[in-house]
DNA sequence: ACCCGTCTTTGACTTTTGTCAAATTCATAC
DNA sequence: GTATGAATTTGACAAAAGTCAAAGACGGGT
């Protein structure tokens, strides 16, 4: 089978594209091409022209901003399945972020000009794009909610429920999806604070940390813990990452 | 002129609907009330139906969520001409948030099911309503950046310059929109951490205030203070609040 | 097995923000 | 004007997170 063949099918598998019919998918494989990143490989630039808006497909791609003096600030770091820079449709030319993988990563590379005709051609899919974003949107209000009434432990503990609760079988033990410094800017705090909080959620909820994986001595106990100052309940599914 | 007049008017001036046809538009109005608001009155709570959405027509409007613990998290406060409660189109039945008057209000309420099927027979109104969206969702964005890297008094800089902005004259006076706690827990702080802010800044930048009033010494005094810490290049203008 | 570089943890200390209580100021109704 | 209650400020202290430096742990390559 051909690459493009290959990406027509991941395409037609997607969520967001079930309003969209064969033919346009099939052109938009044809105008498409799979990208493979190194670790550390940057795709774009915030200051770059956005052409393409991607799919993970392999690995993570971390996305962030720079400030005047240097500080790099992660806006989010996409798991396969996610799609980033399509908000470039509006924001002629240039990228709200940077992109970067943060380990061996394939994307799908895909014209933007050609999803802006088909959300203005096609309202089912135009519906379909919204509702991806308003999903989003409702994350991003929770990272909102939890940076300014949860301390960083309790951030952890949610970081770590809502990867136990994609474990198909509820499993207990979880693993780290990538490096812990890199959790630590996903969650807006500092590495020193990361290690000192997960010792700290450790004592509080019976979790056990052996590198990169944990154990979860009872889901409730940690939602007890870390919920507590959260006023999305628990097991706040309606806003756990979806493949949009 | 009728009240429903009135609103066929006001919401033919509305960019967001720019792409309807006034049939549509007209009939939109017949479905609607203008709704009177005192202050710290609820239009709803974040359990409520979500039948409506809502565009400010006179006030402000709070939108918060209340954790388990009784603390409030304060989602935004919305302007005269912004649009809310619209998110609910996808998220049957209930309202992400509550939401109440801050100060005496009216609000227009629209019924969310006209809102959904123009969207879904209309392409370019949806297309409308996503730009507006992904506005809102880079503001959002922002404000977490802020979160993470500006400290306290760098915060209330960015907001008072963006009333600065605001102002059609570029007045070097600006006036707090609503009471200070308000805007701290727009900012995401204590009304403590707020006042006492705002001395530091007044001594970092050399602004005057004088209750809810405040004079800027200097925009780029002002704006070096605060955008220092920050990716969006000043005047940042691509995020400043449109009447959506 | 050993070395190297990176990730992670720990210690000591600073800065920032939150908390609680008590003043003060302010606006408004009487 | 005076009383009243809410908003704001201030003080004293506590808690949380950041910073900088150093030590440890870990993994990949040789």
């Amino acid at each position: 089978m051909s690459e493009i063949q290959r990406i027509g099918l991941i395409l037609k598998e997607k969520a967001v594209f079930k309003p969209c019919d064969t033919t346009y998918l099939d052109l938009l494989a044809q105008k498409s091409r799979l990208v493979n990143l190194s670790k550390g490989q940057v795709l774009f630039l915030s200051k770059d022209n956005a052409d393409y808006f991607y799919i993970v497909l392999k690995g993570w791609v971390k996305l962030y901003r720079e400030t005047l003096d240097g500080v790099q600030v992660v806006v989010d770091i996409m798991p396969v399945g996610h799609m980033f820079g399509e908000t470039s449709i509006f924001e002629e030319d240039v990228y709200p972020y940077s992109a970067e993988a943060v380990e061996p990563s394939t994307v799908i590379e895909l014209p933007i000009k050609m999803l802006k005709t088909e959300i203005e051609s096609n309202s089912k899919f135009a519906l379909s794009m919204m509702e991806a974003m308003v999903r989003y949107r409702k994350q991003q209000d929770q990272e909102l909610e939890h940076r300014t009434i949860q301390n960083a432990s309790q951030r952890i503990g949610c970081f770590l429920l809502r990867i136990a609760q994609q474990e198909k079988q509820g499993s207990l033990t979880v693993r780290l999806p990538y490096d812990k410094t890199l959790v630590a800017s996903k969650l807006g705090m500092q590495p020193e604070t990361f290690s000192r909080a997960l010792v700290k959620l450790k004592e509080a909820t019976g979790i056990e940390v052996k590198g990169n994986s944990v154990q979860i001595e009872s889901i409730d106990k940690l939602a007890g813990y870390s919920c507590e100052a959260c006023s999305w309940d628990f097991p706040c599914k309606d806003i756990q990452n979806k493949s949009c």
